[in-house]
DNA sequence: GTCTATAGAAGGATAGAC
DNA sequence: GTCTATCCTTCTATAGAC
């Protein structure tokens, strides 16, 4: 039986997490002292140094957990597809856009907060970014191989793609104008237009 | 004649913009010290305050000045084009792109930093922002009206279109892969397609 | 596991000399 | 117009009691 003598740390471990993301989305990392996340958590700042070294890999690792929850997510979700680039394309734009409204936090640090990084906490946020922008172009490029896909450049469709997805971010609000599903059709219909594969008009 | 007893302010003045919006883009404002600036300006900190009243009227009128500067250029730009929604919309990709890369950190701190402004200041830059966004949404809307934009959400689309563009200011380096220009016709080509009005494929 | 207390450094902003 | 000096606050991180 697992001991748990008054101790409450796995909770206090979690809460921290959930509070430096509050916190640091909201008023940045700079901005954000350990006292007030100690004080969201409902502790003493002295405490929080049971729980992460110092405020660089508390940010560090908020970081990279949300990166890779991305990525493996990316890795499951990917495998319900066939081999269609279109269908592949289609449900990698209803994955991002889900799964980036449901952790607006997260994804928030994780596009602000790269130039508080050390350099080597960097490159390792840079390169699990880069592995997301990759499961795109692959599938842009099967997409152009199979000509379906009509693009100049496959980097900087993926780039503007990305970019656009996930702006919808710094707009939407749950019980806004238009809802989830919706907002996924629209963008599904101007992605298919970056690609040059927009069948609406002239449909002949 | 000009008093100028052996002054420097307005040298001053300037250097202290320059150093704020490079260290302020550099490392975020909250991160930046007023020592930092001055010693980046080359004065003692308390000369800063001959300047600015404090920190946060320093980082306002940087956005504020910028975001005019924007307003401005495109009024005076869009004065070069027909009524045309297709010339219109091709003129402002163009401009946007490259006033942006002329100002990368300004962008950037235009982008990053509202959260560290006060509310009155906040709503002052938010209102320049949408009246920077109701230039394009007025282009693509007068474009569907004619029947040569098809688009499913104008409010979308505008923020589309500005999201990718302004993620060039993310990865473009002088000297690298693509010149300015060619940056311009690639993504022009892809918001022909988010617009509905990519003319390549099926070209009869 | 959490607290109180505090060390030691750095921050924004001001006063007064020059 | 700028400098030096400084006030006062706040910060990160640690030490030691409980």
């Amino acid at each position: 039986m697992a001991r748990k003598t008054g101790s409450s740390g796995e909770k206090t471990a979690r809460d921290l997490q959930i509070a430096a993301t509050k916190l640091f989305a909201r008023h940045g990392y700079a901005a954000v002292s350990m006292r007030q996340i100690a004080a969201e958590v409902g502790v003493q700042a002295g405490a929080l140094y049971l729980y992460t070294p110092d405020k660089q890999t508390l940010l560090f690792d908020l970081m990279r957990s949300h990166m890779q929850e991305l990525l493996d997510a990316w890795e499951v979700e990917s495998g319900n597809f066939s081999d269609d680039p279109k269908a592949l394309l289609e449900g990698f734009v209803r994955f991002h856009i889900r799964f980036h409204l449901k952790r607006v936090d997260a994804v928030f640090i994780a596009y602000m907060e790269l130039r508080n990084l050390s350099d080597q906490n960097f490159s390792t946020i840079a390169n699990q970014r880069q592995a997301y922008e990759n499961c795109l172009s692959k599938i842009l490029k099967a997409g152009v191989g199979a000509g379906v896909f009509d693009l100049v450049d496959l980097k900087l469709a993926t780039f503007s793609i990305i970019a656009m997805l996930t702006g919808i971010n710094t707009w939407f609000r749950d019980r806004g104008r238009l809802d989830s599903e919706t907002v996924e059709h629209i963008y599904l219909d101007m992605v298919m237009g970056v690609v040059g594969c927009k069948s609406r008009r002239r449909p002949d």
